[in-house]
DNA sequence: TCCATATTGTGAAAGGAGTTACAATAAGCC
DNA sequence: GGCTTATTGTAACTCCTTTCACAATATGGA
């Protein structure tokens, strides 16, 4: 079972190593990959181990094939569809977010209870009422949802949407949302990121640690 | 020493009590907050005892203080001071974003390098050329600061900011910026999560775990 | 072909973080 | 006032993550 810490540094890894990529190296050591990403190489390998064994030697990894397996690993190596429920101020940013679909990852509707929001500038994804979700869920079998909705929306938003079968949830609400234990929610909370740098920052002695999530 | 995660846990804790203090409620034991919070509430007593002994025994602790005390030991009791960078669509959604104000976060400026984001839809936040900036840093002590920019401009303004004296870096762009060791860098990575969600909801075995940061 | 060396994969050690368990104790009730 | 009980603060334990260290080995050069 690999954790969840280890899961987001595979995807750190894979965009590193799209970027290199592009730039057209072609192998790359745990230990040059470990100076871009800013972890420990023992770490890099580890972690590559587990999803099996193709470094080389002496070499190194071979990055095409690398990202390959990281995709795999990932679950992206299919587009995957996302919905988001809330088009406010973040929900727009989300939607107007063109890193997504680099990473496989595809924001195919949205959807507001506030008319006003659903006539974007422009937004090649259509934002739908929140009484048309149920149906879009179940559908285009819509498995992971974004919540954009104020706080107070939030739990309400969430018990749609698990009973329209959604089965991960990124919440931006910064409440905790309390969902049946097979559905997984993660939460961004951006207030708390930055209380977090306050503190550090705050605190008189001067700490060497780069603080990583 | 108190670790990162820790901390993340006391601004969690701030704002559930906050909530709850302002619907009345004036005592709360570790065993309600966890519930709301979804935390252990054993690891909510040893957070607070970090903090010093001001629970009381078979009553609980006192919301109105507790706020002010996790206040005072993130270092928000007067107002923090943050610039942004960036004002595309995620620096959009933050100047926007209503929710820092009351955790004692102010974005006081937005700096663009280009022109046409500096017209916002009536920001009460100004945004300002990008060569305005150091000036800025210097005369308000600014420390904190939010970078929202391309990930190509990632490190060219990671560097400006910290030659200007900026001690934290809130880094939205999908790419590691290498700073001195003083200089606190910490990430949001909005594929990263969304990947990260993919992962444990494409696993065919069903996960108990609920993803929090 | 053989040697020197860079690099992997992994076992073992170290270091944290989270959970359990319980003694101490304040509050409320009889 | 004394008893019962809810709750804190914390010591000990367990579990998990990260780092260290090194044998195995592929590569490139002589």
């Amino acid at each position: 079972m690999i954790s969840k810490q280890a899961i987001a540094r595979l995807s750190i890894y894979k965009r590193s190593l799209q970027l290199l990529r592009e730039s057209g190296v072609e192998q790359v050591s745990s230990q040059t990959l470990g100076r871009i990403v800013g972890i420990n190489p023992a770490q890099i390998r580890k972690d590559l181990a587990y999803l099996g064994s193709f470094g080389v030697k002496k070499v190194g990894y071979n990055t095409d094939r690398l990202v390959a397996i990281l995709s795999q690993a990932l679950g992206v190596t299919e587009v995957q569809k996302v919905i988001l429920v809330g088009a406010g101020n973040i929900g727009r940013a989300l939607l107007s977010y063109k890193g997504f679909a680099k990473q496989g990852i595809n924001i195919v509707a949205a959807f507001d209870i506030d008319p006003a929001k659903r006539h974007g500038e422009g937004f090649s994804i259509p934002v739908y009422p929140l009484d048309k979700m149920r149906d879009f869920i179940r559908k285009s079998q819509i498995r992971i949802a974004v919540i954009a909705v104020p706080a107070q929306s939030a739990q309400e938003v969430a018990d749609n949407l698990v009973s329209a079968g959604i089965r991960g949830i990124l919440n931006f609400a910064p409440i905790a949302v309390s969902v049946p234990p097979e559905v997984i929610v993660s939460y961004v909370n951006l207030a708390t990121e930055l209380e977090r740098l306050v503190y550090f920052v705050s605190a008189t002695d001067i700490r060497k640690t780069e603080v990583r999530r």
